[in-house]
DNA sequence: ACCTGAACACCGTTCAAGT
DNA sequence: ACCTGAACACCGTTCAAGT
């Protein structure tokens, strides 16, 4: 492909370079150059595409969030109301997006959540809470503990997930003080990739905005 | 100060300068080498305090994280219950403490909370909601519950208050699509930092839990 | 309009060497 | 033990130039 007028990728191509490099590395190794490199472009006819690295990442927020406020087919044999069914499948949803890749959570983390498919989970979330007989504002105040619990979720497993630093290693700062309930509590492994755990949690949440 | 065998700063020191350019600049200003020359040592020299620029981050998490699970003065005035406040006050002096710097829950993200401060924060309010009559397991969730949620709005505020990219400038990707619940219940600003309403949902959530 | 190549001002980290 | 200086393999972004 040699240099003309015409394009040679798309900014669909570009962003899912950008992830496979996401997958593979992490969100410290998703770079300009480096997705350039992956397309076979220079890093410099990258700016054709996005107007910065922040575009770029912002795109990929977009891409990440695109699908998860759809309506599921009409599922409607639950005994649980409609509006939270679609409430706790658009949480379990989320958060399994956000951990599918590493560094998820930091790319929705690092800019406004303003684009359509950000404002399409949130105007959907409010709508449902409305449905449940909540006035519109104490709909969106449920629906935003729902984003901001379903985000701090996924940030915690994240953050778990990270490379264990060697541990002890570098810090004798902290000796042995005693935590007794966290180590007694943690098996049950609240930071981890529970499904079940946290439908409920995300269920206590909703209880303490509906009851 | 010519080169010796003798430190000319501590760790506290570099700590804080990287909190001082940290304010500055965002997380992504805080480089080893600025580190550096804001105390006026090589770059390399700060390898003989922190294995990796990881471990400097680490290192600032813990400072973060600091003084937050010290039970406050006993300030048994109110009417609530004293564990729902002493959690109430966890909850306010963490997120203010992530809202403080910008870049802080990046940070937070960017490893395992499982230093003594981190730790100490998880065994109070656990302790807490034993002292609320919930099972050792089911407080352990609750405490779950209120880190996550905390965490999660830091996240939202933090997103929303990094540059505002210019808006659509670049992509007409996404033309006026309505989100009329969202932009009626904008005024609210619960991505915003009002304590009181962050107090009010926190309540909620505890609620959820512990009703 | 789309792309290249060279350049600028940065990164984290390693290594040999000095005191 | 603590520190420097040089070096390696990277960054994001800009700018002039080619087709």
């Amino acid at each position: 492909m040699k240099p003309g007028p015409r394009r040679s990728v798309s900014q669909s191509d570009i962003v899912d370079a950008a992830f496979e490099i996401l997958e593979e590395k992490g969100v410290a190794g998703v770079s300009v150059r480096g997705v350039a490199g992956a397309l076979g472009l220079t890093p410099t006819a990258m700016y054709t595409y996005f107007d910065s690295k922040n575009a770029l990442l912002q795109a990929m927020v977009e891409q990440l969030l695109a699908g998860i406020a759809t309506r599921p087919g009409a599922d409607e044999d639950a005994a649980a109301p409609a509006w939270r069914e679609r409430v706790t499948t658009i949480a379990l949803a989320l958060r399994a997006r956000l951990a599918e890749h590493a560094g998820g959570v930091v790319l929705v983390t690092s800019g406004p959540l303003d684009g359509p498919n950000a404002l399409a989970v949130a105007e959907t979330i409010i709508e449902a809470f409305v449905e449940a007989g909540l006035e519109v504002d104490d709909a969106a105040r449920a629906a935003h503990a729902v984003r901001a619990f379903t985000l701090g979720q996924a940030a915690l497993e994240a953050a778990r997930r990270t490379a264990p630093v060697e541990a002890s290693a570098q810090q004798p700062l902290w000796s042995d003080s005693r935590h007794p309930l966290v180590e007694q509590t943690a098996r049950l492994d609240l930071d981890g990739e529970g499904d079940d755990e946290f439908a409920a949690a995300i269920g206590r949440v909703i209880d303490g905005y509906t009851s």
